[in-house]
DNA sequence: ATGGATGTTGCAGTAAGTGCAACGCCGCTG
DNA sequence: CAGCGGCGTTGCACTTACTGCAACATCCAT
């Protein structure tokens, strides 16, 4: 819509790739080195880009502080931390939690393991979508149609024979996991891995997050996992609770 | 140097306090509705902003994503890693990684405590510049002017009666850090938390990053924290060695 | 119904961004 | 060491594309 920011925004995603000189920038732009020059000008006194030694420009430190501040603002996760936390506690596995926005599911908090063998995840990291148990329960209460217009446009990626292979298949298993209220990922992104999930809801009932406890076959078995599925969700239930109860915590909506 | 990109970075951080409606946004900028509708039109559109269900605008999605990848990008982290799990199995306490960019210090990195008590700190958060260990050992080896112009410009918070009091005391640790190789935050940001901090080095020798170990009383003594220095010090300088070593992993110069 | 608040659109004026060309600064190389 | 080529930077004339306005749409509360 502005032609000029859109640019400038442009570059983001272009540096996100790996640092990258004027000249390059401008080329990929498409536009006159003078008018990349200005456009990374000022993202660097924003501080989104740096500009390193060797003259390149890289993504900046101001980015991570915004995406923390942003993360911190949300107030489901304030709300679930310390849940989350006793949850590890209790089973020792790690603990995640994620929401869905536009398109994407991301985790917005973890509890590591505390078993040696830990499993690779980040937050702010965008979740394997077509397989994860967080982004089926989130995806399953999407109304219909939006739902399916979601699942018709993702890629569906084998990463393990038992992968959700295309959207008739996905569109079923979320039908399934929106009745059951619960879900799995049974070894579904990555071979020796398995997840059991629950959802946690807002005062209306919709979905507005989802946890999950994960732990590769080294540690437990499929079956022995699925035994915490009570805990799980009587933790996601009283997450749910503490979050529609609205806590006199921040003052936002 | 470019108005409308200015003004369009500026809704980030005003949204980073908090979400906001388009009148807010407006006026916070000062500019007409329409104007701010469509900056925040393009921010959105590049998924930097998301419009959330009461129509008011929230930092977005991208921006994690942003902020991870350009924290995978950085070599130093990625060498560092297995080395900080390494040191967190053989001493259970949190370890840190920072760097230092353009008058901030971050961390970029964190291995939780395996004891109880955790304590509060986020990758890509920014480091209480004036007591942290790592900080220190990052500004200490600036060169003498920027260190000083560095010092003077910033704030200096008395988080406890231990934090460092003003800019001439503030150069003075400096001073003996860069000689002794090493630095430490004895309760100087949280009253019963302790720090032991080493420098990672690049090729040329200068300081690329800091790791350090934090524990809190009532694990370990200060006393007992210094015992551990020899292996902080060992750790960093192994990943200082592989670091500067050029480990063929990114193509990146 | 009526009023007010908030988000949205189309448009004319002009401010602000664009590309050009020229310059300065290196590092290479013959 | 002079000359060349690549790269970042600057000032400027041109005109594109951003701005603010005013009118409209929508929703909620009175």
């Amino acid at each position: 819509m502005s032609q000029t920011v859109d640019r400038a925004l442009s570059i983001l995603p272009l540096l996100a790739e790996g640092p990258a000189d004027l000249g390059q920038v401008a080329d990929r732009l498409g536009v006159h080195k003078s008018t990349a020059l200005r456009l990374l000008r000022t993202l660097h006194e924003h501080g989104l880009v740096y500009r390193q030694s060797d003259q390149r420009y890289r993504l900046g430190a101001r980015l991570f502080a915004l995406a923390q501040e942003a993360m911190e603002n949300l107030d489901v996760r304030e709300i679930a931390h310390p849940h989350l936390v006793r949850l590890n506690e209790s089973c020792g596995h790690t603990v995640h939690l994620a929401v869905y926005e536009e398109n994407e599911v991301l985790y917005i908090d973890k509890v590591d393991s505390r078993y040696p063998v830990r499993m690779y995840s980040r937050i702010g990291k965008p979740v394997a979508i077509t397989v994860a148990a967080v982004a089926k329960l989130l995806l399953a209460d999407l109304p219909e149609h939006e739902r399916r217009a979601v699942a018709e446009k993702l890629d569906y990626p084998a990463y393990t024979a038992r992968s959700t292979p295309d959207a008739t298949a996905f569109l079923r298993e979320l039908e399934k996991v929106r009745q059951q209220g619960w879900a799995t990922d049974l070894g579904g992104h990555e071979e020796s891995i398995n997840c059991v999930a629950a959802p946690i809801r807002g005062a209306d009932g919709r979905v507005v997050a989802a946890m999950s406890v994960s732990a590769p076959n080294v540690v437990v078995t499929a079956d022995e996992l699925l035994t915490l599925l009570p805990l799980v969700r009587r933790t996601a239930d009283a997450i749910s609770g503490e979050y529609s109860g609205r806590t006199p915590s921040k003052g936002t909506v």
